[in-house]
DNA sequence: CCTAGATTGTTTGGATACGAATCATTTTTA
DNA sequence: TAAAAATGATTCGTATCCAAACAATCTAGG
């Protein structure tokens, strides 16, 4: 990201192109913003801790997923995750490959499939989210703790109602 | 995404299994929050609006980027867009067969690569993103005007920061 | 019981995604 | 001015990712 174009001079040039149409300039901007901080923070994360550990971002959604739930139905960690099930079926015979969860059928209904981390998968987390959250930090601290409530809750609201529409 | 849990137990659940770190939950919410919400408004665009014009997000973010700097070297679409040069390539590649951009080389330089909307390229763009911005209407319209602003706004300071840092 | 429909995880086929290596072109250097 | 360095897009290999088709399992109505 960071092109050679600042996001001033984006939305100055949208503006220009677009000014013939009518259109919802403060939603464009709203989402416009809310992908590229998406995508700029899944990126920075992506290559500074997970590359160290091996790991996609979605496998690592899959075992923090695991980790707060386990034992976890996998349908949820893809509902959780945000991915179709085909994705999570890959990713999970990769991270089983890597001896990092396991898969064990439901007793009580033989279709589910219940994920669960193991020991080295734990460990793996135990060290790993630490240093993810410490990123974390370092990212959100460029605004005020208060700011990061009201952010945070925004989003919240924003997730909520497009829930609501599927 | 609307799992099984609301993002209320969710958050419930993660601080119960975490309170034994030192960690910095502003910060999760912050980034939990941001991720669900870009996830789930991106699904929810990809299976409305774009799915009926066959386009995958990356592509529509390609014909976005070109629609509004056409003519735009390709490097400027990766950056702008946050995905890899040879990501590019293959995206562009698609969109060149179904004739809706062209490449051109740079007369000055002849590195370069250059990209245009095709006649129905635009026209598709001319029906396609008021569309989109209709539905990107819906999704911020849940928080006021005054609130759009301010997450905008909080989005991109989160940006400039992370860019700064790679 | 038992069978049609619903639900769930997996497989399949094609598009996407990236880093590394490669090829073509331009710029720099000596 | 010619070799070397730098720059840009593409190719290659591998890993994701999804929709649709599929097989296994469960559930409801008869």
């Amino acid at each position: 990201m960071a092109g050679a174009h600042t996001l001033t001079e984006t939305e100055r040039q949208v503006t220009e192109r677009l000014s013939h149409m009518t259109l919802d300039f403060q939603a464009m901007a709203v989402m416009s913003n809310l992908f590229r901080a998406a995508t700029a923070v899944r990126n920075h994360l992506e290559r500074t801790v997970l590359s160290q550990h091996d790991l996609s971002w979605t496998a690592f959604v899959v075992l923090w997923v695991t980790w707060i739930w386990e034992p976890i139905e996998t349908r949820q960690i893809a509902e959780e995750g945000g991915f179709s099930k085909a994705t999570l079926t890959g990713v999970l015979t990769t991270l089983e490959g890597r001896d990092l969860v396991t898969r064990s059928k439901s007793e009580t209904d033989g279709r589910l499939v219940l994920v669960s981390l193991t020991e080295k998968g734990r460990k793996m987390m135990d060290i790993l989210f630490p240093e993810f959250n410490a990123n974390e930090q370092k990212i959100a601290g460029v605004v005020s703790e208060a700011k990061q409530k009201d952010l945070a809750d925004l989003l919240r609201v924003i997730t909520v109602g497009v829930e609501k529409k599927s």
